[in-house]
DNA sequence: ATCTCTGTTCACAA
DNA sequence: GTTGTGAACAGAGA
C-alpha cells in the first residue's frame, strides 16, 4: 500500500523511539523480509544501541543507530505492498505477520507485513543514501532537472515515468493517476509531448497534498487515538472527494471535475483510471 | 473458487 | 540501447 505519504506517516510513528536504547529485538522465525541480513545478525547488533535518527526517501525508510561496536549502523525498511509500522506498549506480544519488534524501555516498535513484499536491509556505511535522486518536493527537483529527465527518455509513457522510483521517488499507482489527471494528460502520453513546468507543478501539488491528507492528518489522529494504529487498522483519512483518489476504484466512478465516467485499463503494467474527457493530451492525437 | 491489489525485480520479447 | 510485458513473490477480502 504505502506510497510516500504513508511511508512518512510510518516514519513519524516510529520517531518517538529516537533517543531510546534498544533493549531487545524479536524476529519472526520464518520470514523472507530479512533479505540480505539474517535475523540473527539483527538480534546480535541492535540490542544496546540507541536510535539516533529516522529518515524517509520516497518509499524507503532509514533508521540510524549508534553502536559501541559498529562505526555506522542503519536499518533500511521498504514496506512493499502491505507493510506497516506501529507502536505498542513494551510488553506487546507479536501479532500475526509481525516480522520484527524493537523493544525499548517504554515502547515496542513493530513492523508488520502480511504479504512480505517489503524488506529489511542492514547498512554499515556512513551514508547509504548518498546517491539517491532528488525527491519531487526537494529544491533540487528543478525545472532544469526535470526537463533533462524528459529529454533523456522522450518516448516513455507518462504513467511509466511517474512510477519509476529513480525519477519520481515515492510516487505509486494512485498518485501517478492523480498527477496525470491533474495535468489533463492521458497516462500513455509520451513524456516528450509534455510541458516540464506543468508536470513539475502537478507532481509537486499531488505530493504535497498526499503528505497533508494522509501523513499529517492521520498522524494527528494517531496522537489522540493510539488504538487507531493497532494492528488491523492504519490509514483512516484519505484525500478529499475533489481528488481522483476517491473515485478511481468505484464501479462507475466519475470524474470529480466533469462528472463523466472514468476509463480503466492496464497501462505500464498497472491498473490505471483516467477521465477520457478531461485528459486530452495524447500521444497519438496529432496535437 | 476466482480475482484483485497504493510494489519490485527479473527474464524475455520486440 | 530502449521499451513493453508477464510472472513471481504471499495473503486477505470481495
Amino acid at each position: 500500500m504505502p506510497e510516500l505519504a504513508e511511508v512518512e506517516l510510518a516514519r513519524r510513528l516510529w520517531e518517538p523511539a529516537v533517543g531510546d536504547t534498544i533493549t531487545a529485538v524479536d524476529c519472526h522465525p520464518k520470514t523472507r523480509v530479512f533479505r540480505d541480513c539474517p535475523a540473527a545478525t539483527l538480534r546480535k547488533l541492535l540490542p544496546g544501541t540507541q536510535l539516533i535518527a529516522t529518515r524517509a526517501h520516497g518509499k524507503r525508510l532509514l533508521f540510524t543507530f549508534s553502536s559501541a561496536t559498529e562505526h555506522f549502523l542503519h536499518l533500511e525498511l521498504h514496506l512493499g505492498m502491505a507493510g506497516r509500522l506501529y507502536t505498542a506498549p513494551p510488553d506487546h506480544l507479536a501479532e500475526k505477520h509481525d516480522h520484527f519488534l524493537l523493544r525499548t524501555p517504554n515502547h515496542t516498535f513493530a513492523y508488520n507485513d502480511y504479504r512480505q513484499f517489503g524488506g529489511v536491509k542492514l547498512h554499515r556505511e556512513a551514508d547509504p543514501w548518498a546517491a539517491l535522486p532528488p525527491q519531487v518536493l526537494d529544491r533540487k527537483f528543478s525545472l532544469a532537472y526535470l526537463t533533462a529527465l524528459l529529454d533523456r527518455r522522450p518516448r516513455v509513457a507518462l504513467k511509466a515515468l511517474l512510477l519509476d522510483q529513480s525519477a519520481f521517488p515515492g510516487v505509486g499507482n494512485w498518485m501517478a493517476d492523480e498527477i496525470c489527471w491533474r495535468l489533463n494528460a492521458h497516462p500513455s502520453t509520451p513524456v516528450g509531448r509534455l510541458d516540464p513546468a506543468d508536470l513539475r507543478k502537478s507532481s509537486q501539488f499531488v505530493c504535497r497534498g498526499a503528505i497533508r491528507h494522509v501523513a499529517d492528518k492521520n498522524f494527528a489522529l494517531s496522537s489522540t487515538r493510539t488504538e487507531a494504529f493497532a494492528p488491523g487498522s492504519y490509514v483512516h483519512l484519505v484525500p478529499p472527494p475533489s481528488w481522483l483518489f476517491q473515485h478511481r476504484w468505484k464501479p462507475g466512478g466519475s470524474c470529480p471535475r466533469c462528472n463523466k465516467s472514468l476509463a480503466r485499463a492496464t497501462i505500464a503494467g498497472r491498473t490505471t483510471a483516467w477521465c477520457p474527457i478531461c485528459q486530452t493530451i495524447h500521444g497519438n492525437s496529432g496535437t
